[in-house]
RNA sequence: GGCCCGGUGGUCAAGCGGCUAAGACACCGCCCUUUCACGGCGGUAACACGAGUUCGAUUCUCGUCCGGGUCACCA
């Protein structure tokens, strides 16, 4: 079997949109589902859209997350360069040899003509004006100076019929195709020629897209036919649409919301999960597992089991999956991570960290959430006393000071400020005062909290609020009395 | 509008002629528990519609409806 190549070619337009990302992944899984190589290439042809530092985006995006493609910018090939405006005198002698075979004819058309053409009613593409002009006129005007553009001479007739790994054959009429622009009139290839000539040089087996070019693709198949080249499989990938505020669904874009790989970053959704969850926008294993490394992916990945349907980004699914991923990390890189939110609370101080790591990682999902739950810890809110009654746990007003003063009583004679000493010293108390834990440990937590849920539970409150604070703040509850 | 594609719970989705139509997210309830969360258990909720083929259609065919895509000297 022949090598696998794809190639993922992006324009550097600024930012990477998710569905471009997808796009990528799905490039990349299917070279390397199947030991082939992945390609990058930049197609940057459009002059007028240049955005200054796109490319690095590009590269960024692609390290950020892991896929590491085998040839492109700065990792040169056998086919290089990979960067399109670098060939752009290749393509213009691939336009004349058409047009010297009969494939493809010059257009002398102006853009008004053309434009007036478009206004007309029942406008049904470009007129083919130029098409059978006769060759002493077109050597008249060629002599003249004239601009031209190249057209391709697509048949009248009869229909051209594809096969796409996912959505099976397909046929589109002739007539609904028009004599598509191979060469501008500035000399540029068009996207298309130049993606056809740029594919077929790069040796590129699978073509895999957005699904919003299977209606463009026997243009393309026309163009491979007409050089005599081999067409490649094509992979086209179902889109991705976002969920509007009234319910319907179109394809994504701003209004719904974060859809570049950078925004979800700022967002706080983790680069590992941002590629696990758009894998699966489109693709799903047999077994429906659902947490994959970018590996994991190389491994399970199959074109077969690429959906035909357009998915809907959910970002509720997306929070649930970056909340597990932090759930698996370590306490190291959990404490990392959240460092730049804990400063915000604590500032420079040191805090112990572990305990904190362990009340927090089970309830958020985005790093970000931090603060908001540590507030407390900064300042003690303003509580009414009744926060201290609690069915469940049996607390009332009256047995609520008694339980803080037997705390406060055994905390102060504590030797060390350890969790397992706070935790050990408050479980004997409360066996010893015959009460369930709950009724001990309630109003001990709302003391020292001063809210009424909180993450962790009393004894990790007492325990990174410090001796003192903690003593004090029981000592505020207890004056509430 | 022409052409192309799609249509299983709110969302992602298994399914590929016969099933009480999986699973995950979200939602609800219960349990666990020092609150919340985590975890465990359970629940609500779907084959767009109409014909046809067949002993039998979610599955195959056609039509309707709905949704999306595409019709550039943009990529």
């Amino acid at each position: 079997m022949a090598m696998v190549r794809t190639r993922y070619a992006p324009s550097p337009t600024g930012f990477m949109h998710v569905g471009n990302l997808r796009t990528a992944l799905y490039e990349y899984l299917v070279a390397k589902s199947q030991g082939g190589t992945f390609v990058l290439r930049i197609e940057d042809t459009d002059q007028e859209r240049l955005v200054e530092g796109a490319e690095d985006v590009i590269y960024k995006t692609l390290e950020a997350v892991g896929m590491e493609y085998d040839e492109g910018p700065g990792k040169e090939g056998e086919y290089g360069p990979y960067i399109q405006s670098q060939r752009r005198d290749l393509y213009a002698p691939y336009a004349h040899q058409l047009v010297k075979e009969g494939k493809a004819y010059y257009c002398f058309c102006t853009k008004e003509r053309l434009e007036s053409l478009h206004n007309e009613e029942g406008f049904g593409g470009y007129d083919r004006h130029c098409r059978d002009l006769p060759q002493e006129e077109v050597d008249r005007l060629l002599k003249a100076g004239m601009p031209y553009v190249i057209r391709q001479k697509v048949p009248l007739t009869g229909a051209t019929t594809f096969h796409d790994s996912v959505f099976g054959d397909i046929t589109i009429e002739n007539k609904e195709i028009e004599d598509q622009v191979l060469l501008k009139a500035d000399g540029y290839p068009t996207y298309n020629f130049a993606n056809v000539i740029d594919d077929h040089l790069m040796h590129i087996t699978h073509v895999v897209r957005g699904c919003e070019y299977l209606t463009s693709t026997p243009k393309y198949n026309l163009l491979y036919e007409a050089f005599g080249w081999e067409i490649p499989t094509y992979v086209h990938l179902p889109l991705i649409m976002g969920k509007n505020e009234d319910g319907s669904v179109s394809k994504l874009s701003k209004r719904h919301g974060s859809t570049s790989f950078e925004g979800l970053l700022e967002e706080g959704y983790l680069a590992p999960v941002i590629t696990n969850y758009i894998a699966l926008l489109g693709w799903c294993p047999k077994d429906n597992r659902e947490i994959f490394t970018l590996e994991e992916l190389r491994k399970s990945f199959s074109v077969e089991r690429i959906s035909k349907s357009p998915a809907v980004f959910d970002y509720d699914k997306l929070n649930w999956f970056n909340g597990e991923y932090i759930k698996a990390m370590s306490d190291e890189e959990f404490t990392a991570r959240a460092m730049p939110y804990y400063r915000e609370v604590f500032g420079e101080e040191e805090e112990p960290w572990q305990v904190l790591a362990s009340i927090l990682k089970a309830r958020i999902s985005k790093f970000k959430e931090i603060p908001a739950l540590l507030s407390f810890f900064r300042e003690l809110p303003d509580y009414p006393v009744e926060y201290f009654v609690n069915k469940k746990s049996k607390t009332t007003l009256e047995n609520s000071p008694q339980m803080l003063s037997a705390a406060l009583e055994t905390l102060r004679q504590l030797p060390s400020w350890e969790l397992t000493a706070i935790h050990d010293s408050l479980i004997g108390l409360a066996e010893k005062l015959e009460v369930k834990n709950g009724t001990l440990l309630w109003p001990v937590r709302i003391a020292a909290a001063g809210t009424l849920v909180t993450p962790g539970g009393a004894m990790e409150i007492l325990r990174i609020l410090g001796r003192e604070e903690a003593l004090r703040r029981l000592e505020e509850g207890l004056a509430k009395f």
